[in-house]
DNA sequence: ACAACTGATACTATATTGATATCAATTAAG
DNA sequence: CTTAATTGATATCAATATAGTATCAGTTGT
């Protein structure tokens, strides 16, 4: 039982990345190559969160992508209803009426009991909360003071791999 | 993101009736029937739990299913592990060294501290406790009004019932 | 003997997941 | 103005997981 997909993953951490270069549009190759992710895969993960208004982009040479709003606001809870839909007990069971039958019931209750515990974890976690841990942690994603003018947009080799 | 699939669904169930009619061998027709599974589906469903002890088969006529241990033993986070396999972050974190880099590690942190929360939730929910809820007969449904939800763990906006 | 069973497999179909490839449009910089 | 770096939008593909079906051999109560 796999919680999170690449998708998710690859998402959240393209993510804290943006977050941590805040101001500038950081490449979808500069983002593949630093967290080594598939290069056009993770374009199709940055496009899905375009749709979704959770990040911005420009077009053209420097251009790339830049959050859209507050990492506070950005939830797990959200990106994985995104990219790996509703948490749900079993499909079926949200179409059906009325319960089939009263076992199938019975456990329904006690799984969406679970499900609300859940939702509420992942609610918790946003991009916001991870990157202060991120920068509690270590310096190891620095992120650009203003003013700054690096000539590429990539990190320095061995300052974020450890 | 489905939380169980039709396999672990199908088992808890089976448990249910056979726990239900503890004692007595239960067919694999009796219960695809009773239950509306596909027989043969569920066959192997309940194959894999006699490789896993949890249950007893009897060959012949008048054979069939018996549970093999104290409903209070058999949980459903065991029952998804077999059928669905560890719940696990992220498939490839677990197989790596350390983490490749900070910011997945910060996320499998968070995530691994909500996967404690699942799995001690899971944990509690054995067939045992279910045949007790079965029988308290409270009819819970669909509006699940049933005094021991606590406000906390109201539905939200979104969560269909039916 | 035989019908009602399980044991053990082999097989198929569909959906999901993970990944790659292509081409047009946009833009900064030389 | 040209060109290289980039995103937008798709189309395609392979691997895996999920759900379900079929078959045949062996066991057992009547």
């Amino acid at each position: 039982m796999k919680v999170l997909t690449k998708k998710t993953d690859y998402a959240i951490r393209a993510l804290l990345m943006l977050g941590a270069k805040k101001g500038a549009y950081v490449s979808a190759k500069a983002i593949a190559s630093e967290q080594d992710m598939p290069y056009q895969f993770l374009r199709g993960v940055l496009q899905e969160m375009i749709r979704h208004h959770l990040i911005v982009s420009k077009e053209g040479v420097q251009g790339g992508f830049m959050l859209a709003k507050d990492p506070d606001e950005i939830g797990v809870r959200q990106l994985i209803e995104i990219f790996q839909g509703k948490v749900q007990v079993s499909e079926c069971m949200f179409r059906r009426q009325i319960c089939a039958n009263r076992s199938r019931c019975v456990l329904r209750h006690e799984i969406m009991r679970i499900e609300q515990v859940v939702h509420h974890e992942f609610e918790q976690v946003t991009i916001g909360k991870l990157l202060r841990k991120l920068h509690a942690g270590a310096n190891m994603m620095p992120s650009l003071r203003d003013g700054e003018k690096p000539d590429s947009l990539k990190l320095k080799e061995g300052v974020v791999l450890q």
